[in-house]
DNA sequence: AGTCAGTGGGGTAATTAGGGAG
DNA sequence: CCTGTCCTAATTACCCCACTGA
């Protein structure tokens, strides 16, 4: 089938990240992570069956502040 | 779109994805499409051979529900 | 007639969510 | 204030084999 190819693609390529692997670009825990999400720190989409997706575009921009590093704290 | 990509398109103009199309959206295993349908969290239709297909608006607005989950004021 | 990726059904590990205490 | 760990329950991922769909 040469539609489910593409039909993959459609959505702008945005490539969604799990908990686990999101906490492993960070080195923290998975819950840390849950709890960025909970404070709004991180946007994330939650599956039907309540687990956290989380935007790679969205991760790799964080990681680019954190590779700025200040040393002044980001205000948010 | 009148030339050559003819989808399975419905009366309602409604196109259908596949359960590895829905997974590839919320980055999850075909076979926890499966569940949701059989649990119920996500309309199926069935093809006569038992096969699964979703039908992309109700795909398209679960995700679009699930996406925002922090109502917190997010500052850039 | 065939090929072959995708799917369904069943079952068993691995992650995750949520609360709570350090 | 933020993070890592412990706990239980729920959800998800990977394994098999047989069938469908193009």
């Amino acid at each position: 089938m040469t539609a489910s190819v593409q039909a993959t693609r459609q959505n702008t390529g945005e490539r969604l990240l799990t908990p686990g692997e999101v906490a492993s670009l960070f080195r923290v825990d998975p819950k840390t992570v849950t709890r960025w999400a909970t404070a709004g720190r991180i946007g994330s989409i939650r599956t039907p069956g309540g687990h956290r997706r989380f935007r790679e575009s969205e991760v790799q921009a964080l990681l680019s502040e954190l590779t700025t590093e200040a040393t002044e704290p980001v205000r948010h």
